[in-house]
DNA sequence: TATTTAAGAAACGCAACGTATCTTAGGAGC
DNA sequence: GCTCCTAAGATACGTTGCGTTTCTTAAATA
């Protein structure tokens, strides 16, 4: 093992920390996740992730932010219902449990620190693929006649990933077929159809 | 003092322990509660509440059962847009950091202890005098010819304050009149104006 | 080669959870 | 009114995990 003598510095300890904390957080959750651990897991010690983290939570949301997200097809299936409801099946399943429970948890701890706070209100508004998904379909929708012309506020782009977070922070579970179809006939649906074009 | 000797019992002493831990999460929040301080605050000890609850989580939520919600007069200002907005203000107020920060809290150690997602779901879903408001308010607005006849459903109902709590659980702050309007204008409105009576 | 920087190991203090042990008050039964 | 039993209350404990301190030593830099 060269490994066992071998230092490694800078960003490449950075990035091995880093990836030992998004492994920690996706095998055992956020709940679980502990400083130690990840130290343990990465081959260094906790002195080192205090030395570029302040904090736990800190730590969880910079595993966080260096995953790209992996943009996949917007759906496209005939109508607009069917997209969405493939596009909020997709969210739940792809934000998934660990990421809402993160969440909670990095809430949590943020109102101990403040700056924590910041730091996920950053994380959770950056521009995500996501909205250009919601976009796309719901123009999709409109050149079809299924809806009349509609002006999409940046709110109403993010309502899917509200929602669909919402429903995992209140119900601490996989959603069902029937909540996501819910949200979609229900909320999302009517909303698109009550907007007017300006 | 006659206390210093006496020993409350059954449900008084009950009583006095989720008033003390209702105290205790209103003045220091979800993340600043703690068993010992309620032990303390209440005039007694840990093993007493061990006893009645198996742990932090319960006791927060027995203490939240406990408190009965003051239901406030149905805002009427001729307006759906304006009583809209004076409800998701009322929501924003009276749901308060303390609740949102205590629902992250408890679904934060929910995933530890999967009991108390469920008393927590339980306790989201009950059934609130908010949902009735919001069905008058509609009602109103149905009959001032500001909105065609709808059909409401429980999922529709409960939207404003899954909307408000959203926000509070991504922001960590409260809710700025400009935020809260946008609710409103981009979303709820839109929502209303797009379902269809059936 | 000498100097500086930061990695890595070990241990600590601290807070808070949840538990175990024991004493004693006060209600229930006789 | 006396005895018994339940549960209150006090104290102390074991454990976990955060965040810190101290010290040694490898590796980059000059």
């Amino acid at each position: 093992m060269p490994e066992s003598k071998s230092r490694r510095r800078g960003a490449e300890l950075e990035r091995a920390i880093l990836d030992a904390a998004w492994a920690e957080l996706s095998e055992h959750g956020y709940a679980r996740f502990t400083v130690e651990g990840v130290a343990t897991r990465a081959g260094t010690s906790k002195p080192v992730l205090y030395r570029r983290w302040k904090n736990r939570a800190e730590l969880a949301l910079a595993a966080w932010n260096q995953r790209v997200p992996v943009t996949r097809g917007i759906p496209d299936t005939g109508s607009l219902r069917t997209d969405m409801l493939a596009l909020f099946t997709r969210i739940a399943r792809r934000t998934g449990n660990m990421m809402t429970e993160m969440i909670a948890g990095v809430m949590a701890e943020a109102f101990r620190h403040p700056e924590v706070a910041d730091l996920l209100r950053a994380r959770l508004t950056q521009p995500s693929p996501l909205t250009e998904t919601v976009r796309t379909i719901v123009e999709r929708a409109v050149a079809r006649g299924e809806l009349p012309p509609v002006t999409l506020s940046h709110r109403a782009l993010r309502t899917p990933l509200d929602l669909v977070r919402n429903e995992y922070i209140t119900c601490g579970q996989t959603l069902d077929e029937t909540t996501l179809a819910e949200l979609v006939d229900e909320v999302y649906l009517p909303l698109l159809r009550g907007l007017r074009a300006e």
